[in-house]
DNA sequence: GCCTATTCATACCGTTCGGTATATAGGGAT
DNA sequence: ATCCCTATATACCGAACGGTATGAATAGGC
């Protein structure tokens, strides 16, 4: 009864497919089309799998698209929990908004954040959609204020400005960069708005 | 032959509802689901007409959207025009981020800003909706270009400032401030938010 | 009163949606 | 070789989609 991998050799028919790059695929679609905007059809079509394997992997449409939004966390957001490191607050800024630029001008994967479009897209059906970014988005705001708290306490803030209210500002300006970048401007303009935002940072 | 009024009474059986009304409620579901999300049945339904009375009386979904998409612009963005006439750069700024709270402090109106979400969402049905969108907002970002374009000659930037940036940041906090009215940020964050954009445009 | 023109309400069109029942194919254990 | 378990492919499900045909209702022009 010696097994050396029960992994590699579960039981019944092996399945034709590999797991991550039918997610990757997946995650291509929603990225492009939004959750409600992508349908199984191309979903399927485009992660080269038929209907029952991927409800049999994945679960289901919205299953699919946690699972999807998990790695575009992983592989695509890396740079927001490194960025944290930075040593102070406007470098932590300044890292923020180059990596997203800098994932803006990729030309092999769509353009805007798939959270972004994920938070305004759409009907009431996929409200719980909007409650889970809503809730992983929390999660990014409040690392991000905790850093700008640490910044705060260091001095680095001119007086009056919290540093609650300057996350937020931050986030929005990334927002936006995703959404223009969505709607079709040149790298050039996006990186205008990064080089602009960061020669308005305040110091104090 | 004396007609006092051919517009009151032009031929067969007068059509029931007002022709505003429907606009308004159509623009109210476009503005909370987006266009795809926006359904016929819902549609319908918040303006009051059966189908048949809406294909007769604005064509089809995507015309309906364009007259609808007019009126949001006309009623609900025309701050964006006034706040170009303010005295300085700065004072245009700050009409336009204080008209956009106003907007998003409305408790009638649906959240978010209609042409963030349309140019967002969604798939590649809605391309033509996207594209329309992109084109008005085009020419919004040209106005205030030639707003800050004036601004730039009477010496209102700093140096390497250009208009075209400032223009382009801007916007992205407006957008951005949207994103977040759209996922339930508090009126108080929205204003965090603006006056911290405000507390940090530069000066020369 | 009758014709014409337009709107209204109902019921329906073909298509696509997310999701599944069913039968076949293929690998491990005995 | 047989059994068991899982993945595959096809074909299908009811519901919702955007859009329309049809006939009754309602006005003006003559």
């Amino acid at each position: 009864m010696n097994r050396l991998c029960t992994l590699t050799a579960p039981k019944g028919r092996p399945r034709e497919f590999d797991l991550d790059v039918a997610l990757a695929g997946a995650l291509r679609v929603f990225w492009r089309n939004g959750y409600e905007g992508a349908s199984m059809a191309e979903l399927t079509a485009e992660m080269g799998i038929t209907k029952p394997s991927l409800y049999a992997a994945f679960g289901n449409k919205e299953a699919l698209f946690h699972k999807a939004l998990d790695l575009y966390e992983r592989e695509k957001l890396a740079y927001m929990t490194s960025a944290l490191e930075a040593p102070t607050a406007r470098a932590v800024a300044e890292r923020l908004l180059r990596g997203a630029l800098q994932m803006q001008m990729s030309t092999c994967d769509p353009k805007g954040c798939l959270s972004v479009i994920s938070s305004v897209a759409c009907s009431a059906e996929a409200e719980p959609i909007k409650a889970e970014v809503a809730k992983r988005r929390a999660s990014s705001e409040a690392a991000l204020m905790r850093r700008f708290d640490e910044a705060k306490a260091a001095g680095e803030f001119p007086d009056g400005l919290e540093s609650h209210a300057l996350m937020r500002y931050l986030f929005a300006i990334m927002q936006g960069l995703s959404i223009q970048a969505g709607s079709g401007a040149t790298c050039t303009e996006l990186n205008q708005l990064v080089e602009t935002s960061l020669s308005v940072w305040p110091t104090r």
